[in-house]
DNA sequence: CGTTATCGATTAAACGATTAACCAGATTCG
DNA sequence: CGAATCTGGTTAATCGTTTAATCGATAACG
């Protein structure tokens, strides 16, 4: 039978010490001698000594807690930005709380509060479309895309883009459908540029936007892709690999082939798309690498802040560089059909 | 400019009172008068008091934090769960912190320890195929399927697949392939027993088992299934529509139109599920009603619980019944096509 | 009228960790 | 040799909240 939770005075009272000494040896900030700081660890050990964390944030101000606000979190990225923030934050000594603002901008707000009333010590956000960040009295981390002002860290989604535009280019493609979701968004306005600048000037590049044809037919509604096929086109480059696998399946259910008669690309490589047939080409975002850039930017800050005082300075500023994306060459994208028998006439 | 964060002695100087008499008056738990308790509220609101998650955790031993542990947060049901989680817990005053336990096994038991260390309340699991949980001493929900032992809360996955067996049935099919992922998962092993009894003697079920397959051909490898509609399979029941649309695609990109001459159904409605062509039919949780289900029954545990006794109960026992699922009929099912004359000749 | 309840509010003691201030003894230095 | 420095520790205060114990005063009761 175990006892109560072991805490820093049950170990002074074994060794015969002071608290003070304990607290010192296990922190390693005080004077304690290298010997009496060896025995004190083991019987820490022993004991299964794990400081309280709400003692240490009472003293400390300190709650060793980051909020994680997405603007959906019922965004299928979710799983994976959760994972990868989890983790950079356990190896940084931090738990994550997390955060929701479903629906309406004015609850990611709302949402934010909470977190901060519930002593969080910083707090990363990704933000909605559109959305800044007021300054609250936190520091905050924002992932979003390198263009936007107060940005911390992100993926290089023009540099992505670019690179998904000549690879639809070098296959021969000339007349590409952008299938954007919202103009307001950051992100998909710098992939958008990103895939121009790559298609280069020579290939027509339409932009789909999602949200106004939800508006005009209806959120479910298809995207009549088969009329823009027989107009000519010949890739589809969603933004989103859940477009992609949306323009997918319209393409196939109007017995139109990938990549034989129309190629599509992704962006995310979200989990399902290297089972589907064909799997999708598509860009991955290194979302380790994101996190621990924000994690931590955000330790840094808080880690040397006067400890009782609120910090006025909001949005945390590094000055990293964008992290790459990385293509991920599958099968839904090919060369451009009437090109095709020039190059190979194989499989049809 | 504010002053420093008011606490409990801010508001009792500002009025002349003792601090006790404060928290008394706010909590609703001492003897104040009604007069006197008003306006200490009033000034604690104008002073934007908020109380310290610290402080209060500190003397009371409870944090006021849930813990959620997800199998493999990669999941894509993640989003859904932890949206519906976040929401219970936030109405129940719960913050949600979150553990992933990526990989193996023990990682769940590591998980769950850390968010222990970090002083969780009560922890939500929703455990890795064929895991049970240790007794902990901490209070768990534990969300999985009715059949499990120590289960809290959860959809009835029977019931739920023997309609989904029922309607494809009705539909005229005689010969259906279930598509399931493990065999170790007793949600699945669940859905497969719905799905049979719905089906009934009459109509042959066979089950394909991904992670035999995937083991034996590759992870990605095609599931074979033009083949098997040559065979005369009619419908593909997937266990969940992240293998729905893999059979989808798989089932288009072999030239076989959905729902005209095979039907495919799936489980979960992720999001996406009704954006793809055809439209997917599929069974819905009440992620709502199972996240509020869940937080309830633990905060009932947590808050009837002796103040700093460690819980000697484990698992949350609730006789709650199990939470029934939504069958949302789409266009990704359809009738037999066999039958499809009899019935109606029409379009294609 | 003396004895109890009752009400309304105060006192003071935790909870567990951190840390500035202090102190006794041993070194070192001018 | 006296003073300053260093070493290895201890004391005590503090973070903000909760809560058991207490206390004066007023009302009720036998």
């Amino acid at each position: 039978m175990k006892s109560e939770k072991p805490n820093l005075s049950a170990i002074a009272q074994a060794l015969g010490v002071s608290v003070a000494t304990v607290s010192n040896a296990l922190s390693g900030k005080g004077r304690v001698s290298s010997e009496l700081a060896e025995r004190i660890r083991d019987t820490a050990h022993s004991l299964g000594y794990v400081p309280s964390v709400a003692g240490r944030a009472l003293r400390t101000g300190r709650s060793g807690v980051l909020g994680l606000v997405l603007p959906d979190i019922a965004n299928p990225l979710f799983p994976q930005i959760a994972q990868a923030i989890e983790h950079a934050a356990s190896a940084a000594g931090y738990g994550v709380l997390i955060g929701d603002s479903r629906g309406a901008v004015e609850q990611q707000t709302q949402a934010i509060l909470r977190l901060i009333d519930r002593g969080v010590d910083g707090i990363i956000i990704i933000p909605r479309r559109g959305t800044r960040i007021a300054d609250i009295g936190c520091p905050v981390a924002v992932i979003d895309t390198p263009a936007t002002p107060g940005n911390t860290v992100a993926s290089d989604h023009w540099a992505g883009g670019e690179e998904m535009g000549r690879h639809l280019r070098v296959l021969g493609h000339r007349s590409v459908l952008i299938l954007a979701g919202s103009a307001l968004s950051n992100v998909q306005n710098d992939r958008v540029g990103g895939l121009r600048a790559g298609l280069g000037p020579d290939v027509r590049a339409d932009v789909l936007w999602l949200e106004r044809h939800a508006e005009a037919e209806g959120a479910e509604a298809p995207l009549g892709l088969a009329a823009r096929v027989r107009q000519g086109v010949t890739a589809f480059a969603a933004l989103s690999d859940l477009t992609a696998v949306r323009a997918l399946t319209e393409l196939q259910a109007a017995g139109i082939a990938v990549p034989a008669a129309a190629s599509v690309t992704g962006f995310d490589d979200l989990i399902w798309s290297s089972v589907i047939t064909p799997s999708l080409t598509t860009l991955r975002m290194d979302m380790g690498e994101i996190a621990r850039q924000a994690v931590q930017a955000l330790a840094a800050v808080i880690e040397d802040l006067p400890h009782g005082q609120v910090t006025a300075l909001g949005t945390v500023v590094a000055e990293r560089a964008a992290v790459p994306m990385k293509l991920m060459l599958r099968q839904s994208s090919g060369p451009c059909p009437a090109e095709r028998e020039l190059l190979n006439g194989d499989e049809q």
